[in-house]
DNA sequence: TGACAATGACTGACCGGTCAGTCATTATTG
DNA sequence: CAATAATGACTGACCGGTCAGTCATTGTCA
């Protein structure tokens, strides 16, 4: 998903014809309905779906030119929609984005609330967490808006603040409790980590800003790093 | 220095007076050439003094709103010049921008290149730079900085990899030398270090990102999450 | 050295394009 | 056929970039 365009000022006119054809020019279903593929009958299900790709839309252009940059012509050329709607869901310009932020931070949320670590060691869940993050969130979309939340966030408190609060805070509870029973257990040795678990995510961070910026030209092996992370954290070696 | 203003669209009308009297309304200097405080006598000395006032202007204006929000009305006001003479000095707005980051990075680089570890052990050497680090990077002028980059530089690949070019590889690669130091003189065991030098500097990064997003409300003792970070590299304590 | 000319740094009004936000009009739907 | 949703032309503020004109400084010459 990464998107990279050239400078700010090039606007690449990148257009997208999108779905506004498929709810516009079907021609007439015949069974009132019937099993028409695209319409979703239900009014409220219409507009569900109509806000939905506003926000994704908005992802989109987000991501790829910062908040002042983006033109919510594009947004709503993006999602096949004309301008005038984006402000029957949304307040303003900065509202969506708020609200941008907030959707795509749910289900990262929840990931993080997820994981307890059930039966195995602590080594093993850190595992796991590495290599879910290197899979799903470096280099994706979810990647993005970290990216964009990074760079945005001192300007938007609110956002900063949520973020701070719903994500970062609980996250690092939540790796501070994996430390410190990594600790009781005798599998860390460093006591002092469990007062900073940024040191143990650092990588992470690391590596989801590093793909932004240097991705293209220097790519870097994210899995292999995060377990020569580990191996520091643990002593070297085990798996395998 | 670290800058946090409300939201981009809040325009503060900050105005500032600055400079511009004092060369304007100078009550003619008695003598030619004698020990007058501000009048830079030489015609060329006045218009590099006038040339690095636009660029620290800029500095902080787009430290503060970032790129796009940046307003050249602005950086002229507060550089107590008129809109034009910017672009007496710099091509466009995108110039001045790289110009900016360009000189900005100067110190950082020599910083980097100079401290060989000559006598002492790596960790002293470590501790040093962490030391340096959190003393003027974080919390400070050149932190905003690395933080513009690293909010802007995915928009800007010429300014990414010129980052790359002069601080990042030179620095990884100063960083790997000490690593490999440290495991050759057995100070380091973790063999795979020297791959990813990034583990080690990552703390760091952190810091300053964390100071710019998270500093005012939830402050991070930066200094002792990079000993903790030190300890774990090098084994328990040893100072003191 | 003092008067005059040449220079070019600096100014700021202005222009053209852009874009967030509005609202009268049109389409859809229950 | 209301009521509701959607449209897109329009407005007005805003801002990057320009340029004709000003004036302090520097150079020249008698």
């Amino acid at each position: 998903m990464s998107s990279s365009p050239t400078t700010p000022e090039s606007r690449p006119a990148a257009r997208r014809r999108s779905a506004k054809a498929a709810s516009a020019k079907a021609p007439r279903p015949a069974l009132p309905e019937a099993g028409v593929p695209k319409p979703p009958s239900s009014r409220a299900e219409r507009t569900l779906e109509r806000r939905q790709a506003i926000i994704d839309a908005a992802m989109d252009e987000f991501i790829a030119r910062g908040y002042a940059a983006t033109r919510l012509d594009d947004v709503a050329r993006r999602a096949g929609v004309a301008k005038g709607t984006i402000y029957l869901h949304f307040k303003d310009k900065e509202a969506l984005f708020q609200e941008l932020i907030r959707t795509a931070l749910v289900p990262l949320i929840g990931r993080l609330a997820a994981p307890p670590p059930s039966g195995g060691s602590v080594r093993a869940a850190l595992e796991g967490f590495a290599e879910t993050f290197a899979r799903e969130v470096v280099s994706t979309r979810r990647g993005d808006i970290v990216r964009l939340i990074v760079a945005e966030g001192a300007r938007f408190p609110a956002i900063a603040d949520f973020y701070y609060r719903e994500v970062v805070s609980r996250g690092l509870a939540g790796m501070r409790a994996l430390i410190e029973l990594g600790i009781s257990s005798g599998e860390i040795r460093q006591q002092g980590l469990a007062q900073f678990p940024q040191i143990v995510v650092a990588p992470a961070l690391i590596a989801v800003i590093w793909q932004g910026l240097f991705g293209r030209h220097a790519p870097l092996d994210a899995i292999e790093m995060f377990r020569v992370h580990l191996d520091l954290i643990f002593g070297e070696r085990r798996t395998k």
